[in-house]
DNA sequence: CCGGTGACTCTAT
DNA sequence: TATAGAGCCACCG
């Protein structure tokens, strides 16, 4: 059972969740939101990602994708394809333009479940 | 203190 | 199957 630190900034527990998010494995902003009691609050974990790249932090951004399995954060990824590149070294299998990730049931890694809330 | 902003999601048309 | 609108709320200036 991993143990979650204890803050209170909403940021930094998002950024404590997104680093749990296991090798080859992705999840949905929402489904974050969902685990730290805010549901309709998926914008902040992508606002909170959004900041999470001015950090030194590392934080594995990429695994983070939306409910559709959608890469809506690439373009934050900078040039190219680096997020979708990121994601197929880790076996997500993704569709011809690299934009959405195929069979996201497989890959899909909620929170709420794995850390058994 | 107030309001704009947003890497989302759900619902209705 | 698409598109559009509304709700959501922490952060920053």
């Amino acid at each position: 059972m991993p143990n979650i630190a204890q803050e209170n900034d909403f940021f930094s527990k998002v950024y404590d969740v997104v680093r749990l998010i296991p090798y080859g494995k992705v999840t949905s902003y929402g489904a974050i939101a969902n685990y730290l009691g805010a549901k309709r609050s998926a914008r902040m974990v992508g606002w909170a990602m959004n900041a999470s790249h001015h950090l030194e932090h590392k934080i594995p951004a990429h695994r983070v994708v939306n409910r559709q399995g959608l890469l809506t954060g690439k373009a934050f990824f900078g040039t190219g394809n680096e997020m979708a590149n990121l994601l197929i070294e880790e076996n997500i299998s993704f569709d011809k333009d690299l934009i959405k990730i195929t069979g996201l049931e497989n890959h899909f890694w909620d929170p709420m479940l794995a850390l058994a809330l």
